[in-house]
DNA sequence: TTTATTTCGGATATTTTTATCCTATTTATA
DNA sequence: TATAAATAGGATAAAAATATCCGAAATAAA
């Protein structure tokens, strides 16, 4: 569904959401290792999560990844999704046509549409606030 | 969503569908002329359906693949699916946690769940006849 | 039985995704 | 200003997905 690259991305997001409710930044290696992720390359989607500007980070000596403690409630798992993986998610054809075209559709368009769209419609009504709550209370979980 | 792989499988059974209603077996070439896909790589897919006894084929001269008309019907989307891309999709944690569990859930797994349940039940009532049926009257396309 | 046709399956190549490594740049503090 | 601590970003490596090639095996018909 996702790629693992979103994956990690909105378990750092979540993760940094935590943290920075506390004021606190985080690094690249804490986030790798709270949400069991190669290191190296969470750094890269942590960049593309900054270029993208769904997170902050803060260069030299005490800086880290920290998230706006009043848009945490803003930010949608679907800026995430776009940022990582692009918006083929939402708009794509489900079976590869050059584009989801409802005047030349392909023969799962109109029922797949319909999944789509709600996916679309999940991830555009879920904010970082509620899944990051949902961790802090103990109720989910980040890995294993 | 799902694979290159997966989204050619499932408009060759499509093509090899509508043939079959002709009583016409179809080859590889013919398959991948029709649904604009490598040949070599579809070939290979077809390999791994009739492994999965999705579809039948027959070698030799006079060859090719077919799909008996009357379990055309009864064939569902979620078994081409399944037989290509594996039951993940139906059952696999949407961020990648090893697997999905309502005792040790993910952030999203109660959102996810729902969607990807969703997406389950449109597999599993989707079959090969209407989206065969669906093609013949011109109403979508495989291509383009 | 020979021939032409066709799928099967192993080997290999290419591209994309995932992952690692190393250096440059930035920045707070001593 | 010097130093230590951090992110940025380029280069590279490894793994997985996608794609190609070719000979072996099966089969119908001549
Ligand atoms: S055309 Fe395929 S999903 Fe719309
Ligand atoms: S645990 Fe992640 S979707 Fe169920």
């Amino acid at each position: 569904m996702f790629s693992k690259a979103c994956e990690y991305g909105i378990k750092a997001c979540i993760f940094i959401a935590i943290n920075s409710y506390e004021g606190k930044r985080v690094s690249p290696k804490e986030i790798a290792e709270e949400i069991n992720s190669p290191q190296a390359f969470t750094a890269k989607i942590l960049q593309a999560l900054v270029r993208h500007k769904v997170i902050n980070s803060i260069k030299g000596a005490y800086g880290g990844f920290e998230v706006s403690k009043y848009e945490i409630k803003n930010i949608k798992l679907s800026q995430i999704v776009k940022a990582i993986d692009g918006d083929n998610i939402y708009n794509g054809c489900g079976l590869g046509l050059e584009k989801c075209d409802e005047n030349h559709p392909c023969p799962v368009h109109d029922k797949f549409k319909v999944v789509r769209d709600e996916l679309k419609l999940m991830l555009e009504n879920t904010s970082l606030e509620e899944l990051a709550l949902n961790i802090k209370s103990g109720a989910s979980f980040l890995k294993t």
